[in-house]
DNA sequence: CTTGTGACCCTAA
DNA sequence: ATTAGGGCCACAA
């Protein structure tokens, strides 16, 4: 695994005896394919439920709010290609560094899916 | 373009 | 066991 919990980064215990959330088996595993997106590239919140077999987009995003701190957590865009709610900007300026480029759209900016969608 | 609706499936309480 | 709700999605209208 290329990424880290950020309580455990921060010297944390990962234990359930302190009282910190553990990521389940599911997390864990959106963690891990989103950790693998190689810069410069994008999944939607549904391919990424999509190659773990299940059909929980809705249960990606919740991980990524939660765990996904230590995750590149801005290469996981909605179905239309919009950045992450929330996280807008940040996300922006984060994929315009990588070299993606971003279409005009009128609720903001769009990833151009057909360009940059990790093929995998 | 916008809103509303219904289904989905996983998590936390 | 049950419930409520989410960084979603597709399909209306």
């Amino acid at each position: 695994m290329t990424w880290t919990w950020p309580w455990v980064a921060r010297g944390l215990p990962a234990d359930r005896h302190t009282g910190h959330v553990l990521p389940t088996p599911f997390a864990e595993r959106v963690l891990d394919l989103v950790a693998a997106i190689p810069p410069g590239q994008v999944l939607t919140y549904g391919d990424v439920a999509e190659r773990l077999g299940t059909r929980a987009p809705r249960a990606v995003g919740s991980t990524l709010a939660r765990f996904g701190a230590g995750v590149p957590w801005w290469r996981v865009v909605r179905a239309g290609g919009e950045l992450p709610a929330g996280h807008e900007r940040e996300a922006a300026g984060l994929l315009v560094a990588e070299g993606v480029r971003l279409l005009p759209g009128a609720g903001g900016l769009r990833v151009d899916l057909v360009a940059h969608r990790w093929p995998g």
